[in-house]
DNA sequence: GCCTAGACCGAAAGCGCTTTCGGAATCAAT
DNA sequence: ATTGATTCCGAAAGCGCTTTCGGTCTAGGC
């Protein structure tokens, strides 16, 4: 059975192949009875453009990536799958492919992102998780390649962007834990690099500010986003001598991790101690005890991501495409009123 | 600034286009001297072939295809990015693209399976959670497109599968459980029209049968992947005038469902009532108790896949690519020595 | 010194589509 | 009936690369 390709519709129709491929593409110079004609003949053979000539005919390459972040290692990424998702569903719409490409490294990060926007095989990248200083932005920008970051990094004034409010959510959840009586709040973070990271640091300082609460360095690490790198890090802190009673995690994933060393100190936590994450994870649900965090709005985020991402493809303005939505306090049981340590009663 | 292409790098080199491109490409009729010179050049000015225009050439799409199983709600889908970035590597090492694509419903997932077969924008596929007839592997098998299933339909002789022997895993995990005392086993699974429900089923009547257990269907239920779904099927079950002591899950999702029924049953996991889950996810350490489950060795389990679609893609005969994997019982807290129900005590 | 092998490279024909350009045919208007 | 404007379609030139084919040139062998 020979291909269908416009060569053969265009014999079979008795018409020339620019002509099947005009009218297959609505032209205007079409009439209306041929171009009845030649769709019909192409729906009974199957017939369906290689996409390969197309793009290169056109130069559009009609397809987007996602840029996996490096260390899914960890617990956390049904966040990848349901952005994925979201992406795949909006760019399903045009016909797009979405292409998902990782960097084998951290180092060959950039050299990924470079060759994939001088090779020309896709119209748009969206990545996520910046740097503070990302380079990745960088060379976007350098060969303007129309990009949207998932999450923000320190200069973001003049591209795409689509981030929750971090900050805010943690100067809440100090509210929070300050007003159900908690003074030693401890904090653990993920590595600076990160920007996010760094923004909830400054959501939790500017939160011990405001409810006239102390800084201090001894209840606060930052650490890679596992469990048992979270776990350590609070039970270190817990050895203080003023250990805190409620701790802040900057993901879900290290909330987990802390429960989990609170309890191995005996502890229990969302009694002994609060502890609240970030991110909303369902599985939180589940945990012992049920995490309470601070849920992000990342149903379809993945969608309107990539739907902005189209959007600036066509010509739009990335500054006009900056989205920032805010978190949400999800009350399970890991958060509760201060009270005074038991090792303080003995 | 002019872009770098084949034709820039001739004229640059004072020789002909195809003879860069097959310098480039280490044709054997191309001199050491000028080889080198070429591909000297083309370092020093950054080229990247076009990767549209070689496809359309070579007339191999160098990409290959993950088909995302429709229902990602459930909490499960680690796994997802776990296989992506699996693939991936294994892809990258070739310069091969990874493209995700999403059927946007079950109905249409054949037609998204045709199109992508006949489209020519991929040389190879892999999808995921087959049913036991299922028309997506008819398909690839029609347009003989090269394509691997992790998992396995009812049918699998005659194409290339990865899967992990889950009906054995269940075989020995009723023989655990009985090993324990346990005597009314519940089954909780999962759509039957999945065909690795059906082997996890038949594992758990096989365990039963070997271990002189007789079936009781008021035991077991099928329903979604998901917590929620699996923990109302647990409550009913749990109502039974004699209800089980212990439960087997076809997913780890739906275990973690069936704990949280068990306690809101006023029972305790682990000790009243044994559970225990299947897929080895790493959050089960945190669950409430910590789950017993039946892991499956996955971690690498995307690059294995994606290497051996890639040696089909080379012309390996697909038969020769069936590997069958072990799952191993990894005891957290969620199982314990069968104890006779407190309802029987009052 | 002539002939035959290689070795090496240029020319050119695609790959399957899109898109411009111009020509033929149709139609309305003078 | 002639002209001008439209409508509709065919021809052909790419898109940027690969790959075959054949030709030139040099190095051996006699």
């Amino acid at each position: 059975m020979r291909r269908v390709g416009l060569k053969f519709l265009a014999t079979e129709l008795g018409i020339s192949e620019g002509t099947v491929s005009r009218a297959l593409n609505d032209y205007p110079d079409i009439s209306q009875s041929t171009r009845d004609r030649v769709k019909e003949v192409a729906a009974k053979f199957n017939y369906k453009a290689n996409q390969t000539a197309r793009r290169l005919a056109t130069g559009v390459a009609e397809a987007v990536a996602y840029l996996m972040p490096p260390n899914t290692k960890s617990i956390s990424e049904p966040f990848v799958s349901q952005l994925l998702e979201g992406i795949g569903e909006s760019l399903s719409q045009r016909g797009w492919d979405l292409l998902v490409v990782q960097a084998s490294s951290e180092k060959t990060e950039a050299d990924t992102v470079e060759k994939l926007s001088t090779s020309g095989r896709v119209s748009g990248v969206v990545i996520s998780r910046p740097y503070k200083n990302d380079r990745r932005i960088e060379l976007l920008k350098k060969n303007n390649m129309p990009f949207i970051v998932h999450g923000r990094s320190v200069d973001s004034d003049d591209y795409a962007w689509f981030d929750v409010d971090s900050t805010q959510a943690f100067k809440d959840a100090v509210g929070h834990l300050a007003g159900l009586g908690h003074q030693q709040i401890g904090f653990i973070g993920a590595p600076l690099e990160y920007n996010f990271a760094q923004m909830r640091l400054d959501g939790y300082r500017q939160g011990l500010m405001e409810n006239g609460l102390q800084y201090d360095p001894t209840l606060v690490d930052h650490v890679d986003m596992t469990d048992d790198a979270s776990a350590a890090a609070a039970s270190a802190i817990l050895k203080a001598q003023n250990p805190p009673t409620a701790f802040l995690c900057a993901t879900d994933t290290q909330a987990i991790g802390v429960l989990a060393a609170i309890r191995s100190a005996g502890l229990i936590p969302g009694q002994d101690i609060s502890v609240i994450g970030y991110d909303g994870l369902d599985f939180g649900k589940h945990t012992n005890p049920p995490l309470t965090t601070l849920a992000q709005p990342q149903s379809h985020s993945g969608r309107e991501i990539c739907d902005m991402l189209l959007a600036i493809i066509d010509g739009g303005n990335p500054v006009d495409y900056q989205e920032l939505r805010s978190a949400t306090l999800v009350r399970r049981m890991s958060d509760g009123p201060f009270r005074p340590m038991k090792t303080i009663i003995s």
